[in-house]
DNA sequence: GTCTATATTGTGATAGAC
DNA sequence: GTCTATCACAATATAGAC
């Protein structure tokens, strides 16, 4: 009934099982075994662990940048679009990959050289529209706080979500009404906070 | 030179360790060799790995609740005076220790049974009182949002560090300066948020 | 308490038949 | 392309001398 390749099998097992454990902790074997194939197969495909590992992560890291980079620099968009595109997107994103940010940040924390040449391509594009925009609505926060508080609000919950859990502040099966109303109360805190 | 036992050594060890790279990537011959000591001891002291482990992350997130859970139960402080403690101490406890935070919520995201103990006690203790200070003046905002804006945007810088760093956003060098103004800011964001 | 040597298992990767 | 069997080495843990 799955049509999926056996290379597919193993990129989508890979995915879950690093996403889950991360990178030491999951084994190849495993992945072979969620992928309904075999350790052979994996090395035929992907020739090693670490190959199979930078796919993984290169696609994801393209998710969690993809859904912010060109909002930002967009220059026909106003500060407000950018600002609710960005709670929007990464919202509807987040909910369907609760664990994309924790794993990307963790990974950036631990192997922090495996993402530098992505980055670098993102780097410097976005601030300079950012910035004119702010001054030109003589706003005196700086684009970096702007950016970082939009971030924080919106992907901190899901970062989050086992202690908010676990606390007792959110219940489980209120959590994604919790996050889904956040979306408009974040952007109308963000306005008054830059007026 | 340093009085420190065996044992408080491979401790100390361990916690740089696990904190730099995860359980599964640190090797107790690593945290033996940081310790300047053998695996053996390692053994005879902790018994297991797993262990050490465990030691290690509890005293770590008791570190981090201890920042905020006293100052949230304490009836005595206004919700002003509560918001800025909180504030206050995460940054502070941070810039001792960035990787914290990361660490901390990427266990409990791969292993949500660890901390259950721990999180019972915590639980149900804050939120009344907040609550109902809440209520005497009016606010409109739940405690759970409230709670959850003051750690967003405190927290998420420190977890987000190499994503602000590798980006460009804010330099490693201007980091320590950005959270440090980035306190009195937050605070009076919050204000206008709850008016 | 400390150390060296070693037992034992786990793990990434490959050889070679089909 | 796929699979079983296996190699080679890494890693946790322990035995036993001092």
């Amino acid at each position: 009934m799955d049509k999926l390749t056996t290379e597919q099998k193993i990129i989508r097992a890979a995915d879950k099982l690093f996403t889950q454990k991360g990178y030491a902790a999951t084994k190849t074997r495993e992945i072979a075994e969620e992928a309904e194939t075999n350790l052979a197969l994996l090395n035929y495909y992907f020739g090693s662990k670490e190959n199979l590992y930078k796919k993984v992560v290169q696609e994801k890291f393209i998710m969690l940048i993809g859904a912010i980079s060109p909002v930002l620099s967009n220059e026909s968009l106003t500060l407000e679009d950018k600002i609710k595109s960005i709670i929007e997107n990464y919202t509807k994103l987040l909910l369907e990959n609760e664990e994309l940010p924790i794993f990307i940040l963790n990974e950036l924390t631990i192997n922090k050289e495996l993402f530098k040449d992505i980055t670098n391509n993102a780097r410097q594009i976005a601030q300079p529209v950012l910035d004119k925009q702010l001054k030109e609505k003589n706003i005196e926060m700086s684009a970096a706080n702007l950016i970082v508080n939009t971030l924080s609000l919106t992907l901190f919950p899901f970062v989050a979500k086992p202690l908010i859990v676990s606390s007792g502040l959110v219940k489980e099966d209120e959590f994604t009404g919790f996050v889904s109303e956040r979306k408009e109360e974040i952007f109308e805190w963000i306005i008054k906070t830059i007026k």
